[in-house]
DNA sequence: GCAGAGACTTGAGGGAAGCGGC
DNA sequence: GCCGCTTCCCTCAAGTCTCTGC
């Protein structure tokens, strides 16, 4: 019934568009519909004393919008509350299943594996796999002794008797003829027609209009990843004990569906079943699997833009603003800590430190078959290095180890000298290979952040800080008198500081020198365009002194034209910066998962910049809650 | 209190699409 | 209209955290 993110008001529905209130007043089964512009409202007592304010012209929607706004936090412990109890997360769910990976379609006979030099021709269970390692001959993963091993294993169980006695070594294998048909392949298909393109466009969009889609609760809503995995080698990322194994490929047999009872349930591919149809309305998937190499649940799920999920990254905010309330004291509580007489306590309270003041993760234990990385309570003495002094600073904390996606945390940090002399303490008599913290795991620590606040968890930290830093750096670098381009530096400049904080690293872009030096190149072309332009304003100025109406013209004409000139040299400038001081840092992942969207809405509207330069059209759909929801006064 | 399963979020990489310059 | 670069968006791995059963 209603799209936008609601508010409840007394006994009425409110829901906050950018420039009006929707109203509905509920009285018994009566629905009273007022639509209400903001400009025109003084008080609550406004809205419901008549349905015709638009006649009125009282500005000042504050009061309103405050009081509302007051009741967000009650009406959302009561949603949760609901929620809690009954455990629904929808009445109805309807889709169409998901779509299977295409068949495997045997190679060419003119493309030839070889075995010690000779041409082998193989089955297709055996040749569908081996393609799988000759597309990716070019690739570092097949240098890898451990990707060798585990794919070479799993190759030899899909072989047939005679092919598995013939082929016992991998070094003697010859996939180039393979590895230059899936190029050609490639190649092929970038050089699609254009009528070839546009069939594949038209093709692709018919599935996403079948099978991209699903009816929730009465609403039609997008589907996040409808199709289905298809086989290949398994990639684990960092030293992955598993990389090169073989993902084997999804049957109907394989997938539960997960749709309301009274829905027209999915139909499997002709021949096939589905290895259960469920009907759980307490879970928000919609089709799941079990994938073999890690014996992982994998699911199907809804677009970050649906309803649910909007209401769901909701509350992740306000759990963290909850947060806010309440930080001073959880601070002042773990410095107390530090000084505590059981070493649980203390070991908890430098956890802590650590995971607000450097934003790091929680830090779950691993089992032997994963890659070898580590987060806060996982952290061994290896890890750290303590420096009583480090260039002039004092009790310095050096960290390097691997996180999430084995991707490396280095930082050299100044720390209480309370929480250096506890390290000092956690790390004697240890091996480096020890735990640091060797009586805290995350279940411990989540429990006693549990008793503090409810719902909060070591994660809620991240996205506090992370929101936090943003609102603090927005204030500190945002200008009113600077240009639209220099207003976006500064919130890219932001958005780069929590970057930083949460360490989310991306590989440098290829080119990027390359794309350096002709923005340089551009830039320098720039500055003799306005050396010349000014020479010429220089000129025309001159003899419009003395001239007529048309050199007066001609002169204006060439002021514009240095104007125009310099104000592209400087959005060339911010270009270039914005550009070189983002070479290794990726801004998305914090702006999609832990910047609370109002800041950055608020921003926008306060300083008039236009929402589609800070996100995207996916992004816009994703945030559409808070897009309506935040106005320019709106802070963390 | 612990382990394992299940559910969901977070994360980097890479291919496709789109866009600007020539 | 083509080319090359940037941005977008999808993919799927890798986290976090809760729930359940013993």
């Amino acid at each position: 019934m209603f799209r936008k993110l609601s508010l409840v008001y007394k006994n009425s529905l409110i829901i906050n568009c950018i420039n009006h209130l929707h109203i509905s007043e509920f009285s018994g089964n009566n629905v009273v519909r007022y639509k209400v512009r903001l400009k025109c409202v003084k008080s609550t007592n406004d809205v419901h004393k008549s349905n015709n304010l638009r006649k009125r012209n009282v500005p000042l929607v504050k009061n309103l919008n405050e009081n509302v706004l007051e009741r967000t936090t009650t009406v959302m412990k009561r949603w949760e509350e609901e929620k809690k109890d009954e455990g629904v997360k929808w009445k109805f769910l309807e889709h169409k299943g998901p779509v299977f990976a295409p068949p495997y379609e045997p190679l060419p006979k003119s493309v030839k594996f070889k075995y010690n030099g000779k041409v082998v021709e193989l089955s297709p269970e055996a040749e569908e796999v081996a393609g799988f390692y000759g597309k990716m001959l070019d690739h570092d993963y097949t240098t890898k002794d451990v990707f060798n091993k585990n794919f070479f294993k799993d190759w030899r169980k899909v072989m047939n008797e005679e092919e598995r006695e013939l082929i016992t070594d991998l070094q003697k294998c010859d996939f180039n003829q393979m590895n230059a048909y899936y190029k050609e392949v490639s190649e092929k298909n970038k050089n699609r027609s254009k009528e070839e393109k546009k069939e594949l466009k038209e093709k692709n969009e018919a599935l996403i209009k079948e099978y991209g889609f699903c009816i929730i609760d009465g609403h039609k809503e997008k589907i996040g990843n409808f199709r289905l995995e298809p086989p290949g080698l398994f990639r684990g990322r960092g030293e992955h004990p598993k990389m090169g194994k073989l993902k084997k490929r999804l049957n109907a047999e394989d997938i539960i569906i997960n749709c309301s009872q009274d829905s027209n349930i999915p139909k499997p591919p002709s021949g096939h079943k589905w290895k259960e149809v469920r009907h759980s309305n307490t879970v928000t998937w919609l089709a799941s699997w079990t994938e073999n190499v890690q014996n992982q649940v994998k699911y199907i799920m809804l677009n970050p833009s649906s309803k649910l999920k909007g209401e769901k990254d909701w509350q992740k905010y306000e759990n963290a603003r909850r947060l806010h309330k309440c930080i001073n004291k959880i601070r002042d509580d773990y410095q107390k800590d530090w000084k505590s007489k059981e070493m649980k306590i203390r070991q908890r309270a430098v956890a802590m430190y650590f995971i607000d003041k450097l934003a790091l993760r929680a830090g779950n234990e691993k089992d032997e078959d994963q890659a070898d990385t580590v987060g806060c309570c996982s952290l061994r003495v290896e890890h750290i290095e303590l420096h009583e002094k480090k260039d002039d600073k004092e009790y310095v904390v050096v960290f390097d180890f691997l996180g999430k996606d084995s991707i490396r945390y280095y930082n050299e940090v100044p720390v209480e000298k309370r929480v250096f002399k506890n390290l000092t303490l956690f790390m004697e008599n240890k091996k480096g290979g020890d735990d640091l913290f060797d009586r805290l795991n995350t279940m411990i620590l989540n429990k006693h952040l549990s008793d503090l606040m409810p719902n909060l968890t070591a994660k809620v930290f991240r996205t506090y800080n992370a929101s936090w830093t943003l609102q603090q750096q927005l204030d500190k670098l945002t200008n009113e008198d600077d240009s639209e381009a220099e207003k976006i530096l500064s919130y890219n400049r932001a958005n780069r500081a929590v970057a930083i904080l949460c360490n989310h690293q991306r590989s440098v872009p290829k080119g990027h020198e390359k794309s350096m030096e002709k923005l340089k190149e551009k830039i320098d072309s720039k500055r003799d365009a306005i050396k010349d332009a000014e020479r010429q304003v220089k000129d025309a100025v001159r003899e419009a002194k003395h001239g007529s109406v048309k050199e007066k013209f001609v002169a204006d004409k060439k002021k514009k034209l240095l104007q125009r000139l310099k104000e592209q040299l400087a959005k060339l400038e911010i270009q270039e910066t914005d550009r070189d001081e983002n070479k290794t840092i990726a801004l998305g992942t914090s702006k999609l998962n832990y910047l609370d969207p109002r800041i950055s809405v608020a921003w926008c509207k306060k300083y008039d910049v236009p929402i589609e330069k800070i996100y995207n059209k996916t992004q816009r759909d994703k945030f559409r809650w808070a897009i309506d929801m935040a106005g320019p006064e709106y802070r963390f």
